[in-house]
DNA sequence: TGTACATCAGTGAACGCGCGTTCACTGATGTAC
DNA sequence: TGTACATCAGTGAACGCGCGTTCACTGATGTAC
C-alpha cells in the first residue's frame, strides 16, 4: 500500500482518458476507415478542443500505433484464451473468425492494406511471435508430411517468427498454411466479396478448415 | 471511312488525356496508397490546374471506379492470356502471382480493405465472374473430391458467380479454394508480413500451390 | 487546518496546408457555308 | 480559300472545409510546509 507502483489519481486519470480517446478512434475507424482517423474529429466527439489531445498522444502516428499494439495483443490473448480452454486447431480457428468478425476494422488494420506512409513498431512482432506460438503448440500435435528438403531447411533457419519454438518442420509448416488459408477466406469475406457471389462465407470457411485438417488428425 | 465509328481528332484526344490522367493516378496510389488519391495533386504533376480534370472525370469517385474496372479488366485479360497460352492450374497461380507483384497497390485497390465511402460498380462483378470462369475451366481437368453435400448443394445453386460456369460442385469448390489460397499467400506477402518474419514467400506461395494440387492432377 | 507553490489538463488563436468542387471566362480548335 | 460560328479544353478566383501541429495562456488539482 502507498508503494511506488501505485497509480496516482492524475496517473488513474490519464489512463482513463487514452482509454477513451482509443475507444472513439476505433470509432472512426469503423466509420470511415483508418486512412480517415483525425485527431481533431476525436477530440469534436469528445467535446474537447482539438490540441487537448496532444497532452496524451504525441501525434497521429503515435495513436495509430497504440492501437495496433492493441489489436495485437487482443487477438493474441484470444487465441492464448482459448488455447488454454483446451481449444485445437479447429477451436483456434473459430476464435480467430468470431475475433476477426468482432470488428472487420481491426482486423484489416492489422493484416489489411498497409496504411501508406507507416511503418509498424518493432514489439509488435513479438506479439506476433506470440500469436504464432500459439498456433504451433495446436500444430504440434497433429501429424503432417514434411515439407520439400529445400523449404523445410528454409523454415527450420527462420524460426524467430515463432518466437524460436522448437516445432519440427511439419509443424512450422502448417502453422504458416493455417495462417495463411485462414487470412485468405476471412480477409476475403470481410471485404464483402462473397456478398456479390451470394456465396455464404461460413460455409466456405468450415470447408477450407475441413480440408486443413483432413488427414491430419491427431 | 469516315463512318460514325472513326474517333474524331478530339475524341482520340481526349481518351489519351484520360489515360494520363489514370497512369498519374497509379503513381500516386503507388506513392501514397488509394486513399490519398487526390485530383488536385494529379493536375499539379501534370503541369495542368485542378479543374481542368473535371472535363474528363466527373469527380474523384468515377476516377476511382475507373481505376478498379481497369484492374480487373488487366487481370482477367493476363490470366486469360495466360490460359490461352495452355497453362494449367499452376500456370494461372504463376500469372496471378507476377500480376499482382507487377503492382501491389493495384492488387490492394481490388482486393484489400475497401476503400471507406465506396462501392463498386456493378460491372465489375461480371468481370469478376469472367476470372472466375478462366480458374473454372482449368479446373475442370482436375478430379477432386467433392465437398460435403450441403456445401456442394449450396455451391451448386448459386454459381453466378462463375457466369453459371457448368462446372460440378467438386470444380466449383476447388476453384473457390485456389483463389481465397492464393489470395491468403500474395496479400500477406504484399502487405510485407513476410519480410519480418525473414520467410521467403516464394517458396511459401510454391509450397502452397503445391498443397493445393497435391492428389488432383489429372 | 491553512496558506504558498508547483504541476498539469484544457483553451483559443494562429500557422500553413491541401482537399473537392462551382463558376464565369478566354482562347484555341474544329465545322459550315 | 475565306469568313462566321460553334464547340470545348483549360484558367483563375472563389467557396467552405478539415487537417496536424505550435504556442502562450487560464484555471483547476494536487503537494509541502
Amino acid at each position: 500500500m502507498g508503494e511506488s507502483n501505485a497509480a496516482t489519481p492524475r496517473e488513474r486519470y490519464r489512463a482513463q482518458v487514452r482509454t477513451e480517446i482509443k475507444e472513439h478512434a476505433w470509432e472512426q475507424i469503423a466509420t470511415a476507415g483508418a486512412s480517415a482517423l483525425s485527431l481533431n474529429a476525436i477530440a469534436k466527439r469528445m467535446g474537447v478542443s482539438g490540441p487537448a489531445l496532444y497532452r496524451y498522444f504525441a501525434g497521429r502516428d503515435e495513436l495509430i500505433t497504440e492501437l495496433i499494439r492493441d489489436g495485437y495483443r487482443s487477438l493474441a490473448d484470444t487465441l492464448r484464451a482459448a488455447a488454454a480452454d483446451g481449444a485445437d486447431l479447429s477451436g483456434l480457428a473459430h476464435a480467430l473468425r468470431g475475433w476477426a468478425l468482432e470488428d472487420p476494422h481491426r482486423y484489416f488494420l492489422l493484416y489489411g492494406t498497409p496504411v501508406p506512409g507507416y511503418h509498424a513498431p518493432d514489439d509488435t512482432t513479438a506479439i506476433s511471435s506470440e500469436i504464432m506460438a500459439t498456433l504451433l503448440d495446436a500444430c504440434a500435435g497433429l501429424t503432417q508430411e514434411a515439407p520439400a528438403a529445400p523449404f523445410a531447411a528454409h523454415l527450420e533457419e527462420h524460426r524467430g517468427w515463432a518466437g524460436d519454438h522448437p516445432a519440427p518442420p511439419a509443424a512450422l509448416h502448417l502453422a504458416m498454411s493455417f495462417w495463411t488459408r485462414m487470412h485468405g477466406v476471412l480477409s476475403l469475406e470481410l471485404a464483402g466479396h462473397f456478398t456479390g457471389m451470394r456465396i455464404d462465407p461460413a460455409q466456405l470457411f468450415a470447408a477450407e478448415l475441413d480440408d486443413l485438417l483432413r488427414q491430419r488428425s491427431a
